[in-house]
RNA sequence: GCCGGGAUGGUGGAAUUGGUAGACACGCUGGUCUUAGGAACCAGUGCCCUUGUGGUGUGAAGGUUCGAGUCCUUUUCCCGGCACCA
């Protein structure tokens, strides 16, 4: 054999060539069977490619390219999303712009990107921090304003001192930042958000429509958090204030004791009397000092103080005691409660802790209980005046419907879902198009005045830490006329989270350098995506915030789909002994290592052949040598001589079997098996001198997926045309995909006695008596009485004796 | 605490959805070729024993069935998400 696999010399062979003939852009003017392949865009913090990028992009672009050989159409674009705050502090830490840094970062990425052999179409590449990028995600920002959906507000929100910026909801876990992991603390500011709430029960219906995994599926419904109640507003004792409260168990009302305020309820200032308020005051500073992790710890005593002051029941006209303590938390609902002891374990626990009334308001059997235990499912209502006797599901609608006659309150939604904070108070991002006249208000940048560029004059670092942005230091920047009154005004200091570039990037890929608007609407027929591929981790936020987005244009007229995604996938973690990989653990693998030693398909076939996609693998350095093995067997295979006698028949159904199952295992993502099939099929044949040459161009044409350069480079010396991508998967024929012949397992009492060999189409009578000639099933049903016998056609005989 | 997902040889994992458990690999053992091999090829490899087409075996214990990795009940552990959500 002459011919040796030069995986080096193949690989950048073919990168080159794919990157000379754009073989990888397809006429996006033309939308006939389009399919638009997408993965989440990477993030250049400084890093080089990861395993990680490589077990997302390398087995996404195998499914891509499969799809291109099924006859579609494929689009699988690439960028990067390259404004944020890992690319600024690695440009703070290495004393260089962050405009340089990033530009430098993205090079070194683009080159790893290309050694994946992706069909990438670099046509239409987007970075988010490009003045042409960000130009339309501050159209984005100003289209939400117009709309309502961007909004202004003083909230206390969360606080990264280490990232020096506030936080939105879905990137605290735990109490701590998502990033950095440092403990958050509680700011009150004034700033962006955007409305999502206001999707809240759209984004809810349709997940039932999405092909997502259910999982992501249930996160978001979660998180989104639906529950159905009431609102009911308390009169306070001597006071002209209200307290109004969210239940979803309206029909126990009569059982409420006390009304419970969360210590940041706003109330909790004005109403308490001053032989409260130092008990109430000094209660308030302990619970601010705790952190949100001890808040949230289980197993902790319930505390609280009551603040002197009583509440009115709406419907039974008692006069309850007030009380402020930290189990009621001020971010769900309205932030204070209604207690009902007798139907709620938590209030139950503290009243008793308190010496509070227990009212029994709902009994199983309509029959009294006592006040010994909490029953906190729906039963008969007990105590409820009027309502007394009927059941609670009716009395909740009831009561409903008297709150709203009586003017306080009513049937009431309430989702745990927030607004989206979209401020930070940093630089790399994309400003904010706003103007800040003390005269005229907000006043927002005129379109035509867009881009807001970022200003290059930044002394970055000096001013973080506190709540200042650092665009507040430039004066160039932050100095302008009010666009309306021409009088001084200040521009926005903010930045726009990065969840807002990556919120809409997927509309503009299909024609990224379109400068008439953020997206060309005669290429809107290549949305919605027709497959995504990316990290479960941006389950509840990108994944949600692109949603949102993708409504929120709809409603502005701009798009006509409802969902940016229409199937979705999760690629699975590789991890190392059992453990995620990490720098602080010390135990990355670093990819280049291995194509260095193995060339890159062998690489991304391996990543692929060590488990499920959606399940991730642990990490082997020795198991690559398996794959390293059989694309060397099938290049060898690839250079027999060919044959010009007829093949058999058993050949023929060994390759119509491995067209079929291949294709149905790469149709599913299943590449791990996928590979294994071709395994078996190259076995086959490992002892043969020569092969009728079909076989070897349809054994290339089915690892061209997954093993791109290889396949290329042997459809070549096969005297293939230009490229084995202009090719059609084979197809199998089911006739011949089939044998003839098949082993049956004979049982004896559902145990393996025997196996014979039958022709397929054996009637049941004839392949009882072939099974019961068989010797050791014969031995084994000697002297007994047979009582049933079962036949599984095609697959087993099973006698069942006595 | 609640909601998901999972547990199969020394290792990664297969299993047509109730029908021969362990495909395909890694590793290991023995062999062939070789000056050599971290190359290639061949054979073997769940466990146990009395080596028989013997017993046993899919986290554990029960159950349904002619037949269970797969269905049901109980239970242990692991991973992910949410968490005093009213």
């Amino acid at each position: 054999m002459t011919n040796q696999y030069l995986f080096n010399k193949i690989e950048t062979k073919w990168q080159k060539r794919w990157k000379e003939s754009k073989i990888h852009s397809p006429d996006l003017t033309k939308s006939m069977k389009k399919y638009y392949a997408l993965t989440m865009w990477p993030y250049p913090s400084g890093d080089k490619l990861h395993i990680g990028h490589w077990y997302n992009y390398g087995p996404a672009d195998t499914y891509a390219r499969f799809m291109k050989m099924k006859g579609y159409n494929v689009f699988q674009p690439q960028g990067f999303d390259a404004f944020g705050l890992p690319a600024e502090n690695y440009a703070i830490h290495h004393k260089v712009h962050p405009a340089l840094s990033t530009e430098k970062n993205i090079a070194t990425m683009k080159k790893q990107l290309d050694s994946i052999g992706a069909m990438y179409d670099w046509q239409n590449e987007i970075r988010s921090c490009a003045p042409e990028y960000y130009k339309w995600t501050q159209w984005l920002f100003l289209k939400l304003y117009d709309m309502g959906l961007a909004y202004r507000k003083t909230a206390p929100v969360n606080w990264c001192p280490s990232c020096g910026t506030v936080l939105a909801n879905e990137q605290v876990k735990d109490g701590v930042c998502d990033r950095c992991k440092e403990q958050v603390t509680k700011k009150e500011l004034t700033q962006w958000f955007f409305k999502i709430t206001d999707y809240a029960e759209e984004l809810l219906q349709n997940l039932d429509e999405l092909d997502w995994p259910e999982k992501t599926k249930h996160m978001q419904q979660n998180w989104i958090g639906k529950s159905v109640g009431a609102n009911i507003i308390f009169k306070i004792k001597e006071y002209d204030d209200t307290i109004e409260v969210f239940s979803t168990r309206s029909d126990t009302i009569f059982g409420a004791t006390y009304l419970v305020l969360a210590p940041e309820h706003p109330l909790v200032k004005n109403i308490i009397p001053s032989e409260y308020k130092e008990t109430v005051d000094s209660y308030i500073a302990i619970t601010k000092e705790k952190t949100e992790i001890e808040r949230m710890s289980l197993d902790r005593e319930k505390t609280g103080v009551f603040t002197g002051v009583y509440a009115i029941n709406p419907l039974s006209k008692a006069e309850i005691p007030i009380w402020v303590a930290d189990y009621v938390v001020s971010s769900y609902g309205t932030g204070a409660i209604m207690a009902v002891p007798s139907g709620d374990e938590r209030d139950f626990e503290f009243a008793n802790e308190f010496g509070l009334p227990i009212i029994e308001v709902v009994s199983p059997d309509g029959e009294l209980h006592g006040n010994d235990q909490c029953y906190s499912d729906y039963g008969i209502s007990v105590n409820s005046g009027e309502y007394s006797g009927k059941p609670t599901e009716s009395v909740q609608k009831l009561i409903n419907a008297q709150l709203d006659e009586l003017g306080c309150g009513g049937a009431k939604i309430q989702y745990k879902l927030h607004d989206w904070l979209i401020s930070r108070q940093r630089y790399w991002g994309t400003p904010i198009p706003i103007i800040h006249c003390p005269a005229c208000g907000i006043v927002p940048v005129e379109m035509n005045e867009l881009p807001v560029l970022l200003p290059e004059d930044i002394k970055l670092s000096s001013t973080y830490g506190d709540e200042l942005s650092p665009l507040a230091a430039s004066d160039s920047y932050i100095n302008v006329k009010c666009p309306k009154c021409g009088g001084d005004a200040k521009r926005d200091a903010d930045t726009m989270d990065t969840f807002v570039c990556s919120s809409w990037y997927y509309l503009r890929y299909p024609n990224a350098h379109y400068s008439e608007g953020p997206f060309d609407p005669d290429r809107l027929k290549w949305l919605p995506v027709d497959c995504y591929i990316g990290g479960a981790e941006h389950a509840t936020m990108h994944l949600l915030y692109a949603r949102f987005i993708t409504k929120a244009l709809r409603d502005g007229g701009y798009l006509n789909f409802d969902e940016p995604f229409t199937k979705l996938y999760h690629q699975g973690t590789i991890t190392r002994d059992g453990t995620k990989m990490s720098k602080s653990r010390g135990n990355t693998v670093s990819p280049d290592e291995f194509i260095e030693n193995y060339g890159s398909d062998t690489f991304r076939a391996y990543l692929m052949f060590m488990g499920p996609f959606d399940e991730g693998a642990d990490w082997s350095d020795q198991g690559i040598t398996g794959i390293d093995r059989f694309l060397k067997k099938v290049w060898r295979f690839c250079q027999l001589p060919d044959s010009h006698n007829s093949s058999s028949k058993k050949d023929l159904q060994v390759l119509h079997h491995t067209i079929q199952t291949v294709s149905s295992d790469l149709e599913h993502m299943k590449f791990n098996t996928a590979i294994s099939r071709l395994m078996e099929f190259i076995n086959h044949f490992s002892n043969y001198e020569e092969i009728e040459s079909s076989f070897k161009l349809n054994l290339i044409k089915m690892i061209a997926p997954l093993t791109p350069h290889i396949a290329e480079e042997l459809w070549e010396i096969n005297g293939g045309g230009e490229s084995v991508f202009l090719e059609a998967f084979p197809e199998f024929d089911a006739a011949l995909a089939e044998e003839d012949t098949i082993a049956i397992a004979v049982q004896v009492n559902g145990k393996l006695r025997g196996n014979i060999e039958v022709v397929k189409t054996l009637e049941k009578d004839a392949l009882l008596l072939e099974a019961r000639k068989h010797e050791n099933v014969h031995h084994y049903l000697a002297g007994k009485e047979i009582i049933k016998e079962i036949v599984v056609p095609q697959r087993l005989v099973n006698f069942v004796v006595k």
